[in-house]
DNA sequence: CCCATAACTGAACATCCGTTCAGATCAAAG
DNA sequence: CTTTGATCTGAACGGATGTTCAGTTATGGG
């Protein structure tokens, strides 16, 4: 958590960075088991086989925890959607941002699962700037509905609430879908990218 | 909560009639706004306008507030349902169906917010009556598509999927809508109803 | 006006909470 | 092998938690 730029030059006794993961990872998923406000510090701690106090080496507090896991999550969301080259056209791009949407959120269905249900426990400050990051992404989408709309391939009344509605439905996917079901991740894809194609068709 | 029946025969210095609802409402709205682990049953109590002991003259324990609260909310939403006549024809009863889902939830988003959030809060025992009784609102939605995929009328490749994805889109109505804004309820059924119409087209 | 009793208070119970910190422990650098 | 400092323990802090209950207050029926 505390690196000095460059190479960190560690010193005597320390693992700190094995550890680190672990309390994140830990607090991630008692968080979505259980909750924010229905997980102690002493639960994380017993997680990674720690007393409580250890835990203030590598959060300032529980607050923090549960902001970095959030931050964190939607920091990865954004990058891993920039990192995508777009194909062209808004059909193409509805599709890419379809499948990207539901891997993605397939692939961490902890983190998903905080970062909808615990904005709530955040502070204002926090809660502002979580608010920030999942704007960036609606926006990245209702671009796509607009330049459909635009170029008459897409039919839709109001691009802010299809867009709004386009996410419920492609993140609903996280609540029903479990690896060892029927059904594979591109098969998933495939089904949702049906309807959300067919939803805002001219 | 204790009635007997008939008309009850009330006694003297009585008046949890009134005092019962409070508790019920002021939970609700509580719970909704800062999660059930993070609301104590002292400041329910301090809603009402009484000490925290009073509040067990109409609860057992803050569980059963909790799952009081939930099946209330889901029997409400089954017996509303049951209780309009269905239109002939699966588009004419999806339609109803579209309509009704938004229009029920937007007239509780407090309930809404609480029955989707707390589930992992409920007992193992409370979870199955709360999941049983969600099971019977998607079957009523997924006969409709049934019946419209052998009509020829719709055409969706699996109808639990399509069922799960249409009531999530139409759900997530209740994260953005306020009553304040530019949209009336009925422009927002319509608004949905269009993209509901055509994602599950033939 | 009295009185049975519903409704509520206020204090107490044991237990848990997030956080702090002095001191013990540990691993690597010299 | 010693030193150094990162890491962790274990106890303590004030305060909050859900729940119980003996005792007080309020209300309407007789």
């Amino acid at each position: 958590m505390f690196s000095y730029g460059y190479v960190m030059a560690r010193t005597a006794g320390s693992h700190s960075d094995i550890t680190g993961p672990r309390v994140a990872q830990a607090a991630l998923q008692l968080f979505a088991r259980h909750g924010y406000a229905a997980v102690s510090m002493r639960q994380i701690a017993a997680e990674v086989g720690v007393q409580a106090g250890a835990l203030y080496n590598y959060t300032p507090d529980k607050q923090s925890l549960l902001f970095d896991l959030m931050r964190g999550h939607m920091d990865e969301l954004l990058a891993a959607r920039a990192a995508l080259l777009q194909p062209d056209g808004p059909l193409a791009r509805l599709e890419d941002f379809t499948r990207f949407h539901i891997r993605f959120h397939l692939e961490r269905p902890d983190a998903v699962f905080v970062s909808y249900m615990e904005l709530r426990n955040l502070t204002p400050a926090n809660f502002a700037v979580i608010e920030g990051l999942r704007r960036r992404y609606e926006d990245d989408l209702e671009a796509i509905l607009r330049a459909g709309v635009g170029a008459g391939l897409f039919d839709v009344t109001d691009t802010k609430i299809a867009t709004l509605a386009v996410i419920a439905m492609l993140t609903g996917v996280t609540t029903w879908y479990r690896a060892e079901g029927r059904l594979s991740v591109a098969q998933v894809e495939t089904i949702y990218w049906d309807m959300v194609r067919k939803a805002v068709a001219a």
